[in-house]
DNA sequence: TATTTTCTTTACCGTTCGATCAAGAAAAAC
DNA sequence: GTTTTTCTTGATCGAACGGTAAAGAAAATA
């Protein structure tokens, strides 16, 4: 009864995020878009509504990943040391892995906070909360198990590893060298060790 | 000879500074420039050069006050602990000053890097290291005044309190409240205590 | 195969962007 | 007070911005 979409809507949705990643929301513009997604103009907004809308569809999933990502490495960790060794290892892999731009939307959404609605600015804060809801959860099961002792800072600490994973994305972005981040990384573990 | 300048060209500076700490430098038009400064948009030009050229001014004069407040507030400082102490606390303060925007003009120069030179991206960079340097410096003359042990992780540690300092912006910039920095800053502390 | 419906293409909308230029205004030097 | 020089003003530049409308192309239904 009607044509169907030659293009894939995923495939132009990854092409977009990567932009967005890349230059943030205000300096992308509908040209870079069509470019990097291969589709005109009008099939971009057909498909996704203006660039506001194609833009949170961008955040969402690339929240919906990192999250994912967050979960996964933390939950397939067999003691809680070894969890938070993983997450923070796997940002700063995240960082130099050559196939996905440097930085990070969230972040880059975040000091972009002018430009966004409440809604995109809540998607934001909503993953800072859910990565140290995970880390700090991680934490109190390893004090359960008798990994840290019974009065172990777990809310604490996870807001610091949560801070250091964001810290370590800025220090990349800001040209410092990977050995900076993993010095952040050793001292960022030290942090289980103390009382 | 000559007519003076009617106005103040580091009052000026300072407004546009002012925004483009709240909005970055590809969200800040010219239209705001000049109403933030008050100048016409050719005695912009005239004064500051193009829109590139005033930015890096405004970068460069951020840069050389948030060093002067490090080095103030780390010079100042009668122990190694206060010293760190002092300055994490006046990066949290900075963050919910009124008086200022919050975020941070670095970091966000950091974030927008692919629209900036090299040499802007250097004084960037710069600012990191030498934030790590300073600090870094001053843990050392904590353990030769025998306020950590010998072999206290100095450059580790430097380091986690220069991404800790990024990591407490971005998560005020997420919305994250007070006291999520707070238990940063509580976390961070602790560093100096082990081993 | 004819029809219907959606997607795609092309051209264009008004607005805003950074940047410039020529004319007018004002202060210092003589 | 005249001259000289710089600063300021207002108008305007071409380009790029986000967004839209109408015509053409193509696939699914009948």
């Amino acid at each position: 009864m009607a044509r169907t979409r030659k293009f894939d809507e995923n495939q132009a949705l990854d092409a977009a995020l990567r932009l967005f990643w890349e230059k943030g929301y205000v300096a992308t513009s509908l040209q870079d878009l069509e470019k990097g997604t291969g589709l005109n103009r009008a099939s971009i907004y057909n498909a996704f509504g203006n660039k506001r809308s194609l833009f949170k569809k961008c955040l969402t999933l690339y929240v919906g990943r990192v999250q994912a990502m967050l979960e996964g490495v933390i939950g397939t960790a067999t003691s809680s040391r070894e969890a938070i060794k993983n997450w923070l290892a796997c940002v700063i892999d995240f960082q130099f892995n050559q196939e996905t731009p440097s930085g990070c939307l969230v972040i880059l959404s975040a000091l972009e906070r002018h430009q966004h609605d409440r809604e995109t600015r809540e998607i934001v804060t909503a993953l800072f909360r859910r990565e140290q809801e995970v880390i700090q959860k991680v934490l109190e099961e390893g004090v359960q198990r008798g990994e840290f002792p019974a009065d172990f800072d777990c809310v604490g600490v996870a807001w610091a590893i949560t801070s250091a994973t964001s810290g370590m994305v800025v220090l990349s972005m800001a040209d410092l060298p990977v050995s900076a981040l993993q010095e952040v990384f050793r001292s960022t573990m030290r942090l289980l060790d103390g009382k």
